[in-house]
DNA sequence: TTTTTTACCGAAATCGTTTTCGATTTTTCG
DNA sequence: CGAAAAATCGAAAACGATTTCGGTAAAAAA
């Protein structure tokens, strides 16, 4: 392992005009400088990251905390924080909370314990007490909330328009002649569920038609399994439906196939819409209307807004916690007229 | 921010006495021990992890190279990885090469100058060149290779039998009565299709059949529409043909598709199995008869056997390499007779 | 030549923890 | 009671990089 001291030694130089030779200082001279950069390179220098991070207290790694590891979406921001990064000199740990509010807690105190310079969080359905979250904010480490975030915490936060979104499907599938459309939605907790009924809800009234909390379905797990029951349901409550926009696609792939079984015409004689744009969606039978969810946009965002809040924090600069909001686009494929 | 030295004077005694107290030193009295851990919770002490790693040399973190980061096969493998390596105090930087050699040889030095312990690592398909790997190795950082591997690199492995897993698939086929099977493989470069075709091979061959060169398709990339447009290929150039084993699910669903686009009854007339065990394999129509590939199993094991080497290494003990081959299983759905 | 300025360098403190080794105190036991 | 043994503690030296501050040497100005 060669420190800065065996390049001093070497040289017969001292160990602080090594650092700053490395570190471009002005007061070192050109010919000492390039001594230095050249036996540093012979001798494969690396600086010590314990020592680095002692002195400066900085770990140049930031933590990524997800809800679910192995899902479609999560990973393209996984993938869209690592890539804005790594772009920017840093490394990303990633922990799982599986949902679960104790892990959450834990995996948010092992980053600090890691001394991260900065945690991206996507809250835990089952969380329900942000003190933990509040308390780390306060004692200093930035954090930026993405996807499922809550409004009560005063932190950046990167997330999409549900209503909006939820809206524009709607619509969609009413500008395309559905007369009667039904929604699955998914159980209460995420703020996302909430949201999306309520575009879904807002879309009906702008357009004149009537909403008819009978036509609202709840998939408690969001399952495939969900929506292949719940599609028999609806079509058993409602014989009439022309038209279902789901929470997510794999309801959405659930009522599909069952559909499709009972030898329903998609889209002839019902339409249906997902939520998220999986990959699945674009090699169904048919392929599914969706509303494409940018994981790999937020990913970048998140983890952008975040090393901005680093370097102001570094740089002792005041700092106002932003919100962006990633559009979505409505992708439309052959599950819809 | 609590320190030794801040608890050391509040009591009065000195830091290396607190040090040892908390460590749970034997030559500390009862008394003192538990006065120092009662202030340290009531102070919320927490080690200084760059002190510690300077002191230490551990970072109780270990990196994660995955060739492709949005994958399902994947996924599951980092979530093994992260899980095995939690109940065991480590952390996990995970660094995606997206199937780049340079990557692969950055992402390498990044976690080397970021001292983690040790380095699990799976290779992209376009790396040909292992001296970056042999030399982390011999530089004294522990390296388990994961599913990609190369026999070549002295190290432990983790891993399946690609052979005798695509032969028990194609086995499958033939005891269920087909008579004529096509393979569609990949590209040159990983191991994996080699192996798999070699298995298909031996399969045909053990059960006293002929194998037909002009029966085995080569898909370049691996994806959907490569099945898309090679099962129509094979359709023409051998109509009689009842079974297809793809290389990945992702092929054999886009065979599927074509297949059933053109009329062909699944498994009437022709067969289909896939591999790896996707999440799309369940929802198909047909479901698809695949190869389960364990990828949280495979995670878990490597992880194991890094951390094992970890510790020995700790422990200034003899390591000897091992290789661990994970079994897996065929899973048979509604594309097989 | 003398003075002032500038360029260049190094000593030393610091970050917080770990661990050895010696010193002191207490206990044990003949 | 006195000596040996055991228990308990602290001083101090690392680990390696950073950075302030002062000092010396060289260049510029007088």
């Amino acid at each position: 392992m060669t420190t800065l001291k065996k390049i001093a030694e070497e040289l017969g130089i001292s160990p602080s005009t090594v650092s700053k030779a490395l570190k471009g200082y002005p007061d070192v001279s050109p010919k000492t400088r390039e001594k230095v950069l050249a036996l540093a390179k012979t001798l494969d220098y690396h600086p010590n990251s314990f020592a680095q991070g002692l002195r400066t207290n900085e770990s140049k790694t930031i933590g990524l905390i997800v809800p679910e590891l192995v899902h479609y979406f999560f990973s393209h921001i996984i993938k869209g924080v690592i890539d804005t990064a790594r772009k920017n000199g840093y490394l990303v740990l990633v922990l799982p909370t599986e949902e679960s509010y104790e892990d959450e807690v834990n995996q948010l105190k092992l980053l600090i314990d890691k001394n991260v310079d900065g945690i991206l969080l996507s809250l835990s359905d089952s969380t329900v007490n942000y003190s933990h979250i509040k308390a780390t904010i306060d004692a200093g480490t930035p954090i930026v909330l993405y996807d499922k975030i809550s409004k009560s915490i005063n932190a950046s936060k990167v997330l999409i328009d549900d209503i909006d979104a939820a809206a524009k499907a709607t619509e969609y599938l009413i500008k395309s002649g559905c007369k009667r459309i039904a929604h699955i939605r998914g159980p209460l907790k995420p703020q996302t569920t909430i949201d999306r009924a309520k575009g879904y809800k807002k879309a009906l009234l702008v357009n004149g038609m009537e909403f008819d909390r009978n036509l609202v379905y709840s998939a408690e797990n969001l399952s495939y399994e969900d929506g292949y029951e719940i599609a028999l349901e609806i079509l058993n409550d409602h014989p009439d439906i022309d038209g279902i926009f789901c929470f997510t696609d794999l309801v959405a792939m659930g009522a599909l196939k069952r559909l499709t079984e009972l030898g329903v015409d998609i889209p002839g004689k019902v339409s249906i819409i997902g939520f998220s744009n999986w990959f699945i969606t674009k090699i169904s039978t048919p392929t599914l209307t969706t509303v494409d969810q940018p994981g790999y946009d937020i990913g970048v965002n998140a983890c952008d807004l975040l090393l901005d809040e680093i370097q102001a924090k570094k740089e002792d600069r005041e700092f106002a916690y932003k919100t962006i909001t990633v559009p979505t686009e409505l992708v439309i494929r052959e599950s819809t007229k």
